[in-house]
DNA sequence: GTCTATAATCAGATAGAC
DNA sequence: GTCTATCTGATTATAGAC
């Protein structure tokens, strides 16, 4: 049942200053950590008032993921304009703290419907915009786009940031020099005409 | 400071009981539903007892993480033995609900120290025990390993795989089916002898 | 439109009883 | 060796004051 209280302006100053907050606890402490005090308290405002701009700490949580989402769309559209889309867009990838934050989305999307659906939406388009950027460099290379469809570029790409990102924050580096290499050379045969 | 008070056994019946009972809560709930509440209510025990158990939740965090990790470094054990052991390390990092306790712990490692390294000593073992699969399949194969790095293999078939199915799991499918593909036709051409 | 006082619940942990 | 009574504090959320 949808509640009657009243909520903030979304255009309020606090309600930025909160989802800063937040997003900055999530990063450092992960999704748990993630509580109407600890937002408060590191916006410097009383607990109550994450409460009055997000009715529930789920719509933060969903406010923080679109803020976020919505931002590296717009960077992922400048990214693919490069000289070597693909190198920038795995450059992009592997940013340790984009790889943080997507991970703790993820984990906490698996069991909050919204925010999972919410997240699929996004990912699909962060996928089809990598997918395009991957056609144009593949066709204009000369590849033969029915032997390596472009979208599976966009999904090595994905998976090799994050699991080489996450297992270096965790103390893990075996293998990684070596992929990144093969990786990168891939990446320069791929962008360069034959 | 170490407290004084006293731990149940480790072969205890009930300590058995209240690391499945945890374990099934991670797999559907994430870690955070993991309260010694919820343990103990699943598990049919009084609260209490996890303490009793387990001196903090980060115990038995730990415990969980080892039990799970032995068992699947024995299975993986066995199936480098099978006839195609790279497609059969490959199917074994398909499982979704390992790689939800997995992606699970490696979310709530981010931030309790006692817990990342214990997961990246064991990610270690996992990665060493893949490597060797994958230098003997590509040497019986006859590849050259100065040119294609067993420890690569690893590397790669983890991150696909961890990243398909998390996404799987999310209701994002664009390009699975495509990347799947590719992945076994390789893992076929490695597998085979040239 | 913005914020506070306060309810109701839940959590981790320990001392001490059986 | 096993379990319980209980303390202390944190957390989400709402109704209502300014």
């Amino acid at each position: 049942m949808a509640s009657s209280r009243r909520i903030g302006a979304p255009d309020a100053k606090n309600r930025t200053v909160l989802l800063d907050a937040a997003e900055r606890i999530m990063l450092e402490k992960g999704y748990a950590a993630v509580t109407s005090r600890k937002v408060a308290e590191r916006a410097g405002l009383k607990p109550q008032l994450v409460h009055y701009y997000f009715r529930t700490m789920d719509d933060l949580f969903l406010e923080m993921f679109r803020r976020r989402a919505d931002e590296g769309l717009k960077v992922q559209a400048e990214v693919v304009n490069a000289p070597n889309p693909l190198r920038a867009l795995w450059e992009f990838g592997m940013d340790p703290a984009g790889v943080a934050v997507t991970m703790e989305f993820i984990a906490l999307a698996r069991h909050r419907d919204a925010l999972r659906s919410e997240i699929a939406r996004y990912s699909e388009l962060f996928r089809e915009g990598q997918r395009e950027a991957a056609r144009q460099v593949l066709s204009r290379s000369g590849y033969d786009l029915s032997k390596i469809p472009p979208v599976v570029v966009s999904v090595l790409l994905t998976s090799i940031s994050r699991v080489v990102v996450m297992e270096e924050a965790l103390g893990l580096s075996a293998g990684h020099k070596e992929t990144v290499e093969l990786v990168e050379w891939c990446l320069a045969r791929l962008e360069e005409s034959r």
